[in-house]
DNA sequence: TGGTGTCGATACCGTACGGGTATCGTCGCC
DNA sequence: GGCGACGATACCCGTACGGTATCGACACCA
C-alpha cells in the first residue's frame, strides 16, 4: 500500500472508469488495472466490483477510499510543514535565453507546485556564458545548452535538439532541404565577444575559426543575418522568425538542453529541480 | 514521497544511524542511503545533518519524522478499516504434511501480521494427494510440493530442493555421499494408495514404476526404512532422523515447494498469501 | 442471431528503479 | 600517522512499472 497506489485508487474510485481515471493519471489503462489489482491482494480484500454495467465499489472500497483521501491530504500537509521548517528557501535558476520550449513552461508549473513557498529567483543569460554564472555562484542551478566546459560541474542532459543554420528567407541556399557546414565555408559567420567559454564559441562555428559580428544574444544573432548577410545558428523545432529560414545542418552534432549545477552542491532543491526538469522534458 | 521511503527514513530518524536502521530494516546501507537522499531532493530540504560526530536531524526532519509517524500510523488504520469492512474472511490453507520447513512459519508469522482478522484454517494433509484438496474446493490455497497434475491449477514456486534417499544408517549405501536412481534399481521401494496423482507417484518412485508397502505420510515412509528395509526419499535441508542416512540423489530433479491455488480464483487473500510466500521463502 | 462497440483483463516487452556488493573519502582517535 | 567507523559512491543485477497490442465478455442493435 504506498501513496502512488492510493492516488491511482482514488481516481478509480471516483471516476468509476478505469480509461477515464488512467486518463486522469496520464497512463494508460493496463498498468492502472494491474496496479489496482495488486491493491487488492496487498489489502486482501475486492475493492471494486467489475461488471458490464460498470464498475461500483464494494465496502471495503468505500472504506478504503475514505481513508486513502485523508492520507493522501496528509501527505499533502506533511509536506508543506516540512518545508515550512526548512525556513523561507530559495533558489536562484539560471536560464539560458534562447531555452524558450515548452519543457520549461511545464517545468516551471511542476516546480511551483511542488515547491510552492520556495522563492525561485530567474537569472536570465544571454549567449556569452551558457554556464549562466555558475561558478561565479550567480545561480544555483543552470537551464542551458550543450557544449560548454563542464569542470567543475554536474551536467545532466534533458533534450538533443538538431541545428540548423539561419539564413535569410532569399538566400539561394535557404531553399535547400538540408546543408553541410562545406555550404557555408565562404560565408561570414558571427562570433562571441572574448572570454567567451571556447568549446561553446567552436561548437556554434562549426569547429571552425571564423569572422564576423559579435552577437551576445539570439536576437543579434538574427538581425546580423538580416543585417549583415551573415550565418545564424539555431536549434531546430521553434519556428523561424520572419524573413528568415532554418535549414537543418546534417553535419553538425545535436545541441543538448541540459541542467547544469555546481559539482557537489547538495542543496535538495537542487535535485528536485532536476528531477522536475527530467519529467518535465520526458513527456 | 513514498510510505515506504517514510519507514526508512523513520528508521534512520530514530537510530541517527545510517547501518543501524539499515540493519532494523532488513536492508543493506547504500541503497537506503541514497533513498534518503532522494526523499530530501523529493521534499525539497536537508533532512539529516551528517557529521562525523554523528546524525542528527534538521528542523525539517524533525517535522517529517513528526509526519511520519504520524502518516504511517494512519495508514496501518486504514488498512485495519478496510479488513473490518470487507467482513469477517476466511481462507482454507491446504499443508502438505511434510513441508515443514522455515519458510511456513515465516509466512504464516507475516500473513497473521498483514491480516490479523483473517480466520486461517489450516488443513493438513499426508502424501496422497499433493494438492491437498483444491479441486475439491476443501481449500483455497495450497503450500505443497511439485511436482503433480497442474492442470485447472496455478503454480507458483518458491523454492526447489534437491532430493535424497533415505537410508538405514547401516546400510552400505549410506556411506556414499552420493547416489544415482541406478544404484537403487533393486530395492524394494514405498507405492503411495490407488489413485493418487500419478506424476506425483511416478516422480517420487524415480520415474520407474516399483513394488512395495503403501504410504501415507512422510512418517510411515521414514518408518518403512526402518522396518523393512525399503528405499525412501526426502527433499534434502532438514537434519536425517535418527538411525536413518539421507544420501542426495545427483539424477533426480529438485521437488519444487509451491503455492497452488484453482486457475481463475481471483480472492484477493490468496494473491495476499502468495505474495508473501515468495517473500518468505526468498529471505 | 450475428455484428459491433465498449471496457476491463491479459500477454509481452523495454526501461528504470530498488536492491545488492565492493570500495572510497573523511574524520575522530589512539 | 595508522586505524577504525561510517556515510557516500560506483557498479551490477533483477524486479516491477509503464507502454503497446490483443483478447474476452458483454451489452446493444440490426
Amino acid at each position: 500500500m504506498e501513496l502512488r497506489t492510493l492516488r491511482y485508487f482514488v481516481a478509480v474510485a471516483e471516476e468509476l472508469h478505469f480509461g477515464r481515471a488512467a486518463a486522469r493519471l496520464h497512463m494508460s489503462q493496463p498498468p492502472l488495472s494491474r496496479a489496482i489489482k495488486q491493491l487488492e491482494a496487498d489489502v486482501g480484500a475486492v475493492l471494486l466490483h467489475r461488471s458490464a454495467a460498470g464498475v461500483t465499489l464494494t465496502p471495503a472500497g468505500a472504506a478504503l477510499l475514505d481513508g486513502a483521501r485523508t492520507l493522501l491530504d496528509q501527505a499533502d500537509r506533511v509536506r508543506m510543514r516540512v518545508a515550512a521548517a526548512a525556513g523561507a528557501a530559495a533558489i536562484t535558476v539560471g536560464i539560458l535565453s534562447d531555452s524558450s520550449d515548452r519543457g520549461a513552461p511545464r517545468l516551471a508549473a511542476a516546480y511551483r507546485r511542488r515547491h510552492p513557498d520556495v522563492e525561485v529567483r530567474i537569472r536570465e543569460t544571454d549567449l556569452t556564458d551558457p554556464t549562466c554564472g555558475l561558478r561565479a555562484g550567480l545561480v544555483d542551478v543552470a537551464l542551458t545548452r550543450g557544449p560548454f566546459d563542464e569542470t567543475g560541474l554536474t551536467v545532466h542532459e534533458l533534450r538533443a535538439d538538431p541545428v540548423g543554420a539561419v539564413l535569410r528567407a532569399d538566400d539561394p541556399l535557404a531553399r535547400r532541404d538540408r546543408l553541410e557546414l562545406a555550404d557555408l565555408a565562404d560565408r561570414r559567420w558571427f562570433q562571441f565577444p572574448d572570454g567567451t567559454d571556447p568549446i561553446w564559441q567552436s561548437y556554434w562555428n562549426g569547429g571552425e575559426p571564423r569572422e564576423g559580428p559579435v552577437v551576445r544574444a539570439v536576437q543579434e544573432c538574427l538581425q546580423a543575418v538580416l543585417w549583415n548577410g551573415t550565418v545564424g545558428m539555431t536549434p531546430l523545432g521553434h519556428a523561424p522568425p520572419e524573413e528568415l529560414a532554418v535549414v537543418p545542418l546534417i553535419d553538425m552534432a545535436p545541441s543538448r538542453v541540459v541542467a547544469a549545477w555546481n559539482e557537489g552542491d547538495a542543496n535538495p532543491l537542487i535535485r528536485s529541480f532536476v528531477q522536475l526538469a527530467t519529467a518535465a522534458y520526458r513527456g
